[in-house]
DNA sequence: GCTATAAATGAAAGCGCTTTCATCATAGGC
DNA sequence: GCCTATGATGAAAGCGCTTTCATTTATAGC
């Protein structure tokens, strides 16, 4: 590989005067850069983006983490999010956190030893002091899908509760006053925001919250099976079903289907997420959209603006959810 | 961020002792090394990755370029890919090539302008003669699913004319004699291999190819409603249909309940890939498993003992599909 | 045509680390 | 006890680039 100083030598000009014309960092004369660029051309000189970074202290890489590098809803965050920054040649490295406190701490600690110049985070279980002691370390991050309030600024959400809201909401209008609820763990703060959502749509029809019709699962396939098998055995009293994603939504269907409930006559059933599966399933589910995408074209603009000076059109912190009526309720 | 510099001082002993402390590299007497520990310790040192890589010529980085990083097919391969590195201190730069010859190009030379050490390629456009001038550039790198016979040996592969047998010869046991296929884009390596393993299942019971059972999709959910209308539409005759991707089979299976034929009683449909989703279909899809996780393992393995010289367990170059009976035929 | 100013360019000092080479200490072999 | 082989360590030269600072060259104003 050609080095800037052959290029330097070929074209008769210092290393600086290359490093100007690479970089566009200072005005050169025309003809020089000419010169340059035959000679760059002629060695097929790339820049070794290492040492660029050494000298620069830039090492033109962001850090991505988030909890599972598979499944739909990840895929389509990372796909927008390296097309982003793909665009301005900076590149992207992943992690996954497997939403373990422990694991996201170290993969944090991971990107930043390999000098990103920023992160996207999508952790769920380091702790907010965590993050604040992050921000505080001078790190530049945002954190995706989840409001810290130390670090606010710094925060890309989607409004989990509207959408647990909506989700209740649709069905009530349709008549619905039995609604199971099938949540995620709890103690994510997108599974907990999402029923309070559901709370406040009860709530506005003057139902109260009924415990018998609750269900925590983990946001997985078979935490809705679990959930629907857990309602049913118990003989609660039903017609509507939602569950805080498309995955547990999916394994309910699953199990209507299993136990000849036909959804969604007997059982109108509605997720959340609109991953690009939930069309799939039979009957199409009725779904709350993430927008996903979105959501990850900000973070990397939000990046692009405040660590690399870009001007980027109107930085938006929180998204609004929106309801996607299909056949299953 | 401390250097090494300061931890020398600190330790009271020379650049050279920091770096084969933290290196492993070469003997330091145990009273010595624990000194630098310490100064490390105090220090809150932690290396800097982009100095090691420009003064070592390895930046422990490895590039990552397959069609698109959405999906459940790639997400899955790029999860297994990470960790298998991450639990060795490398870490992973993911690109998209979207399936167009000139994008793959350009990604490719995006990974190599970033100093990979080595790079795992899903390249489906680019040429055979290309890769052969990368591998004889120096660059190292593996393909995946793909076969080209100049660079056999870092070819990791799925056999995918045993998978289009296996899910024809399925059928085929099943009394099934008219088979409709739906292929992926032909000019696509698995596609027109699964294809030729349809032939062979279908002489083995001495039937002749029918063109007018085949369709050539795009390997999008799309590409199966498309074709099962057009094959209703030309009143074609067959009790079976063969999908050479899952969301075709998906996107069949819809259109199948739209126009009333039941699944599998009057239609029954095998798809292939198994990837995450294909159990979310109902009745839940028969497939032929395509084992990306352990592909991508062992593409991990091969950049592993090719560049990193480490010892690894047996290297495997093809892998066997499997067929999953579930519901849908 | 001559100075004042701005535009181009070059020299050289790093960026933080690895690695060769040389040096020095230690320990065994006889 | 002396010599050699080996184990530990340090000095210093890069790795390929960016960036300041100084210098040279072009431009304009009068």
């Amino acid at each position: 590989m050609a080095t800037i100083y052959e290029v330097s030598k070929l074209a008769g000009v210092s290393l600086a005067t290359v490093s100007r014309v690479i970089n566009n960092t200072a005005p050169v004369r025309a003809s020089t850069k000419e010169k340059v660029e035959a000679a760059m051309q002629e060695l097929g000189y790339r820049p070794n983006s290492v040492a660029q970074s050494l000298a620069s202290n830039r090492s033109n890489s962001i850090g991505i983490l988030v909890s599972e590098l598979g499944g739909p809803f990840y895929g389509e965050l990372l796909s927008r999010i390296e097309s982003e920054f793909r665009a301005v040649g900076k590149h992207v490295i992943v992690a996954a956190g497997h939403s373990d406190a422990e694991l996201e701490r170290e993969s944090i600690e991971f990107l930043r030893s390999r000098n990103c110049d920023a992160l996207i985070l999508h952790v769920e279980s380091v702790s907010d002091d965590y993050l604040r002691g992050l921000a505080d370390s001078g790190t530049p991050f945002v954190v995706i899908n989840r409001h810290v309030a130390a670090v606010a600024d710094r925060c890309i959400t989607l409004d989990n509760e509207l959408g647990g809201y909506l989700a209740t909401h649709h069905l009530l209008e349709r008549g619905h006053r039995s609604i199971a609820y099938v949540s995620g763990p709890m103690w994510k703060h997108d599974a907990s925001e999402r029923y309070k959502g559901h709370l406040r749509a009860l709530k506005e029809f003057s139902l109260a919250e009924d415990k018998s019709l609750f269900f925590e699962g983990d946001f997985q396939e078979t935490g809705g099976v679990h959930a629907l098998h857990h309602f049913l055995d118990a003989k609660a009293k039903f017609t509507a079903l939602v569950c805080a994603n498309d995955e547990m939504a999916s394994g309910a269907i699953t199990v209507a289907h299993e136990v000849g409930l036909e959804v969604p006559a007997e059982l109108a059933v509605v997720g959340f997420d609109n991953v690009n599966f939930s069309h799939y399933t039979y009957p199409k589910l009725t779904t709350v959209d993430y927008p996903i995408e979105a959501i990850g074209q900000m973070a990397a603009r939000w990046v692009l603006k405040h660590v690399y000076q870009q001007p980027v059109p109107d930085l938006k912190a929180v998204f609004q959810p929106q309801l996607i009526p299909r056949d299953s309720a």
